[in-house]
DNA sequence: CACCAGATTAAACACTCGTTCAACCGCTCG
DNA sequence: CGAGCGGTTGAACGAGTGTTTAATCTGGTG
């Protein structure tokens, strides 16, 4: 259907416009111009509307395309289970390394893909970190559900921060390297912080135990006051 | 100078001006118009480029506006030393929650500004780190600097992403309350975290540090490569 | 009073943006 | 061959932006 030159490697232009047009999101941030991807794809803003309808539409079948990656790369990978280490892995892929700083706008931009990238996420986390506990690797702890989602938000919520400050237009392939950095860096403090925690005595954790009467199930956002 | 009509509490224009851009940047982030600002203080477009120059202008006597803010509060403040709690106790005094909104704003969109206010915050985490350490409270790390870096990351980088993705344009008294149920929500897992640890053994630790061979002071970005 | 300087405004300018429209091209099918 | 149709283009539209400019208002000063 459609393309006629039968030959190997080529795309639809349709899917020529989404790529380079994530291409051109991740390093510019969703404010870039359709004249601008269009022109990335050699073709016509007006063709962009042609096939996607809006710039909506696009940014949508941007983010269908790195969800869709995002979870196929997932049941290839081999990591170690935290979503930091996938992206790490992912990033020095050349070919994946736009995705992730798609994923990482999107999250700065703070959109539906966004959301629903960190609760799979946490999903996951729950999953890793209910085997690690059954494996006895893992503390157990209070509220599980509460401390995953925590350690997900920071664990993600770093990362962009970081690339926020530390330039986060760069080129693309000063990307993968930046991402290396940044994991290299926090490599030694959370493993220390992991496995020794930061406190030296329980004092404060038990007078927050104390002080709060009972710490709610905290998983979903119903507020029932009280 | 200027303003002639000398009863009390009147503002001068151009702070007017400034302090309805601080509002409408907090709300709307910082494509809000010109046009927007003006109309919020009374004013027109025109004579907010004539007070301010340009919209960099507007935006970088907003930055400097709230850094005073910031810098003042934090000398009367009585927290537990963390910048989080500063933020939590500001956003909840009404006066000031716009400006706790601006400042994540800025950490969104990444000006000079967030800049300064992290490595601000890095500083000062690492004079409270170090007097815990001093004080036998806080436990030692094989690389402070990095430690505090991390945990400044951590806990400024969750805190933005989590207002980016549940209403980072909530109408500033909701966002107050927003703030307080972040705070409860991390508060149990955070202490948890921080007084025992996440890993039973010290295995995955213990491997990172035969594998690195020496792991650098990591304060400035100086690559000396090997 | 005349005059000037600053505050302030309304209008216009130049530009970008997303989107629309009419036309054109190349292909397939009747 | 000719009709039709989707892919594609270039130009235009309308709404937005930041900024400029000329004019008006206002208040203090010689």
């Amino acid at each position: 259907m459609g393309v006629g030159s039968g030959s190997g490697g080529e795309f639809a232009t349709a899917d020529r416009i989404r790529d380079a047009a994530i291409r051109r999101f991740a390093r510019d941030g969703f404010r870039a111009g359709l004249r601008t991807v269009a022109a990335d794809a050699g073709v016509t803003a007006g063709l962009v509307i042609h096939h996607f309808g809006s710039k909506a539409g696009l940014r949508r079948a941007c983010d269908e395309r790195v969800l869709e990656i995002m979870r196929q790369e997932k049941t290839k990978a081999l990591t170690d289970g935290t979503a930091a280490m996938l992206l790490a892995q992912m990033a020095g892929v050349e070919q994946y390394a736009p995705m992730v700083q798609y994923l990482l706008r999107s999250m700065q931009a703070g959109g539906e893909l966004a959301l629903k990238l960190v609760e799979h996420m946490i999903t996951d986390a729950e999953a890793y970190l209910s085997a690690g506990e059954a494996a006895g690797v893992v503390r157990p702890s209070r509220n599980r559900p509460a401390r995953t989602r925590y350690l997900a938000y920071q664990a993600t919520g770093s990362m962009l921060l970081w690339f926020t400050l530390h330039g986060a237009d760069v080129p693309a392939e000063e990307f993968a390297a930046l991402f290396r950095r940044y994991v290299e860096e926090l490599a030694l403090p959370a493993l220390e912080l992991f496995t020794e925690g930061l406190l030296v005595d329980r004092s404060m954790l038990d007078e927050y135990l104390m002080y709060v009467p009972d710490p709610p199930p905290a998983g979903d956002p119903d507020r029932t006051a009280g």
